[in-house]
RNA sequence: GCCGAAGUGGCGGAACUGGCAGACGCGCCGGACUCAAAAUCCGGUGGCCUUCGGGCCGUGUGGGUUCGAUUCCCACCUUCGGCACCA
């Protein structure tokens, strides 16, 4: 009699049984001792606790990571799997706001509850590892970091544009900001003037077109695309142009310079400094009211506006006058905020032109060849602008140069919840570092730190105020916090070594285990957090605090899960956690149905609908087995057409996890292997049909697989060792050969793998369908293909 | 405009290296069990035609390469994502 399939109850017990037996703990190498060679180090971007619970879309994540891991675990890798919380930063505090309470309180219920949600989904984590960004443990050491940036030049003050969110009373970066709104509150930003901590990430932008992968590492096409964009490298020259009334040189960034000899105009950006100084009163007035008005509204005008400066400029390759104008399409903070203008092979400057009966002169003719260029005429287009470069260099009046989009990362934010910045300001002394054994700044206990537009700790005294470390007079500390992902560009580094209080991380440790073997998490921090993250790493290897270059081998971005049409996220309101479909079917139906929804890196819309065919799913495993344990003899056959299918899903499941990292289609497998072994559970190789099933499953079910696996009479499943297919029971006897005439299928039937292609071309004549079809004639050419199918052509 | 990804039944999707299109599941249809229902089990399920043997069409569109194309090439359409008066 087959008991009842309750899951709550296997899935408590199992649950209670790996803590017990620290199941998923894993201990770091000691110098100097044998270290295991094969390690991975699993990783899935760890969650902000800003709503009370875990939603669907991070419960694909963490189940695709745990999948990852008992299969690897169980293949004899040594894995970490470490976990964490996001816990400083805008939408933790917002969530608190919310509420009306101390972040703190709200974000530590928050981290038990999913982290409760977490373990009742049986996920096999390290916990000994956890860290929170809000610990004074963890951000003594984010403080220790943003030190060294400032002290290898790497973080800097100054004063400068930057996006101001008036909703959230914040600088956002400009990572952050999305369609010139703010990426969490969807409020339009608006630039102000400040001083501002910067990370010069520009630093990097060049390095950052690189991946310096690992063997075996992989990062997607589009994530390389989006940052490439986001980088925006561009390749030209600058031009020094003469201002002929004053004899001063304007400098233009251009990556055309072939078409030189076909600007008729110059162009300044409303901003550029020459014309508030030089521009007669007109021009000044227009670019006043231009300037003031934001880029996005800028380009959305659809006539070009601008006026004549009353100056000219002297082409440094012919001698020619071309007049200034000033005109909002150029913009300041691209490349030198001045351009010359070829009408001719410029849209925008062909417009503007147009609009003000300016001069054109076509300078590339039809064949991409120079014209009208002097001496350079003849010359392919990319021919011609490097000769001509070369010539401006030599005269001193040019240079090859790169331009990039990128801007430095600002990283000052004027909101109470987030990791304290360790200098001070002093009068005497200028900005001092807090000495490190005064580490961390605490972050004080204040009660109203509500955003009012000024940082809500200049209004904490006892915070402000604190003796200079340097002259001992009195100087006051800085009143922003970090930007939260100045906390996750380092957090993958403390799991590794999370215990540590005398350093960030131990090289030798963090050696071992980094770069990150497989990396899970939204493409939308392609552009943030993990360019920070790469930043991060390329410079705490220049200062040889860790031996690698880049942070994650392997990257994987899973879909949206999303409900109504929008990813879930808290600031949407449509979020769906597991709680509902856990307590009506339990956790392992949960983690098999949404990764069973679709393909793990494409969208999927949230609907519980289909859990019904998981939950028969998981009933039908249990009958099956226990039938199995009860009829079929326990004599280890391990041949026959189950345990040939057994072993076939063996390869299949391995390899999709393994190599091609996809997790719907070994449950297809899974179920293929039931639905034959459900038909003949007292075969002689039932039992290890049943037995490979158990155990291939356990990874995506492992609470189920687990209590089956103690039903045939084993122990210990979650670390036996991966089940191995047997290659001799993959080789086949014989084949479903298919016969095509013309490519069309005329017949099939199965023959020995052993007969010959004369062989099988002999058999495939003797069918009768298709001899209908050769109508009594020779083919004019047939074609085999071994093992798989024969093709008359006639 | 530039860069990137993707288009397959009623639905989610499979087909990895050019070789049987639609695995697996949902839904639907029929049947068994039942007084009945649920659950479970068995069978069917791309479209059109059919003399019930089978035939034709079919993977966004149009071409091409090939004995053979969902897969490779060219052009285009649509959707999604990134950048964008970026010189």
């Amino acid at each position: 009699m087959t008991p009842r399939y309750e899951p709550h109850e296997i899935e408590a017990k199992w649950q209670r049984v790996w803590e017990d037996e620290r199941a998923f703990n894993v201990p770091n190498p000691v110098p100097g001792a044998p270290t295991a060679a094969n390690h991975w180090y699993q990783l899935e971007m760890l969650p902000y606790p800003s709503g009370p619970s875990l939603h669907m879309g991070h419960v694909l994540n963490y189940t695709m990571g745990d999948v990852q891991t008992h299969v690897r675990r169980r293949s004899g890798w040594h894995v970490v799997r470490p976990m964490g919380w996001d816990a400083f930063g805008l939408p933790a505090e917002n969530a608190a706001i919310r509420e009306g309470r101390h972040p703190r309180e709200t974000i530590e219920r928050n981290i038990e509850t999913m982290r409760a949600q977490m373990k009742r989904l049986g996920w096999a984590i390290d916990w000994e590892r956890e860290v929170a960004a809000h610990q004074p443990t963890f951000y003594r050491w984010t403080q220790w970091l943003f030190q060294q940036f400032v002290a290898h030049d790497l973080c800097y003050r100054r004063e400068g544009p930057v996006n101001w969110c008036p909703n959230d009373r914040t600088v956002i970066a400009n990572e952050y900001v999305v369609d010139g709104r703010c990426e969490r509150c969807g409020a339009e930003v608006e630039l102000r003037n400040m001083t501002q901590w910067y990370m010069r990430t520009t630093a990097y932008a060049d390095e950052l077109l690189e991946y310096d992968l690992p063997e075996g590492g992989f990062w997607p096409e589009r994530t390389k695309a989006i940052q490439r964009n986001w980088i925006g490298r561009s390749e030209g020259a600058e031009i020094l142009f003469q201002v002929e009334e004053t004899g001063e040189d304007l400098a233009v960034f251009t990556t055309r310079a072939d078409t030189l000899f076909g600007a008729t105009f110059f162009v300044l950006a409303p901003e550029h400094p020459f014309v508030e100084s030089h521009a007669s009163d007109e021009a000044r007035e227009y670019a006043r009211h231009a300037g003031a008005r934001p880029v996005e509204e800028r380009a959305a005008g659809t006539t070009k506006t601008g006026v004549f400066t009353g100056f000219h400029a002297v082409n440094p390759v012919n001698g020619e006058r071309l007049p200034i104008w000033v005109a909002d399409y150029v913009l300041m903070d691209y490349g030198t905020g001045a351009i010359m203008a070829v009408p001719a092979h410029d849209e925008r400057d062909g417009e503007f032109a147009e609009a003000f009966t300016l001069p054109t002169t076509v300078v590339i003719d039809e064949d991409g060849k120079l014209v009208n260029s002097g001496r350079f005429d003849g010359l392919p287009a990319a021919e011609g602008a490097q000769a001509i470069v070369a010539a401006l260099e030599a005269e001193g009046r040019g240079k090859a140069t790169v331009h990039y989009r990128l801007r430095d990362w600002s990283v000052s934010r004027q909101r109470y919840w987030g990791c304290p910045i360790p200098f001070i300001h002093c009068e005497r002394c200028g900005v001092v570092p807090v000495p490190e054994d005064q580490l961390p700044v605490i972050l004080p206990d204040i009660e109203d730190y509500a955003p009012k537009g000024k940082p809500p700790l200049a209004q904490d005294e006892e915070y402000m105020n604190v003796d200079c470390p340097q002259c001992g007079g009195a100087a006051q500390r800085d009143p922003d916090t970090m930007d939260t992902f100045v906390d996750s560009s380092w957090y993958f580094l403390r799991y590794i070594d999370s215990h540590n209080d005398e350093a960030p991380f131990d090289r030798f440790v963090v050696d071992y285990w980094l770069p990150v073997s497989q990396y899970i998490g939204g493409v939308d921090h392609s552009t943030g957090h993990l360019l920070y993250s790469r930043f991060f790493v390329k410079a705490l290897n220049d200062w040889g605090m860790l031996g690698f270059r880049e942070p994650f081998a392997r990257m994987f971005h899973q879909g949206w899960v999303t409900l109504g049409g929008t990813k879930m996220s808290k600031t949407k309101g449509n979020v769906e956690g597991p709680d509902a479909v856990t307590d009506a079917y339990g956790a392992d139906a949960v983690r098999l149905y949404i990764l069973f929804m679709g393909p793990a890196d494409q969208d999927m819309e949230w609907t519980p609908d289909g859990v019904e065919g998981i939950v028969r799913f998981l009933r039908r495993v249990w009958r099956v087995v226990h039938e199995v344990a009860e009829r079929s003899p326990n004599d280890g056959v391990r041949e026959g057409p189950l345990a040939r299918k057994a072993n076939e899903t063996i390869a299949r499941v391995t390899d999709d996890v393994l190599r091609r990292f996809q997790f719907h289609t070994p449950i297809a497998a899974l179920m293929e292997l039931l639905n034959e072994l459900s038909g003949a559970t007292d075969a002689p190789d039932a039992r290890f049909a049943a037995e490979t099933a158990v155990s291939l499953i356990q990874p995506y079910a492992p609470h189920v697989a687990e209590e089956l696996w103690t039903v045939l009479g084993h122990e210990r499943l979650w670390e036996a060792p991966w089940p191995e297919a047997d290659e001799s029971q993959l080789v086949r006897e014989t084949f479903e050969l298919v016969v095509q005439v013309n490519g069309k299928v005329r017949d099939r039937f199965e023959v020995d793998v052993s007969l010959s292609e004369e062989e099988l071309v002999a058999r495939a004549r003797t069918s009768e369908r298709v001899r209908s079809y050769l109508d009594g004639g020779e083919p004019r050419k047939t074609i085999v293909v071994p093992k798989k199918l024969v093709n008359f052509v006639v």
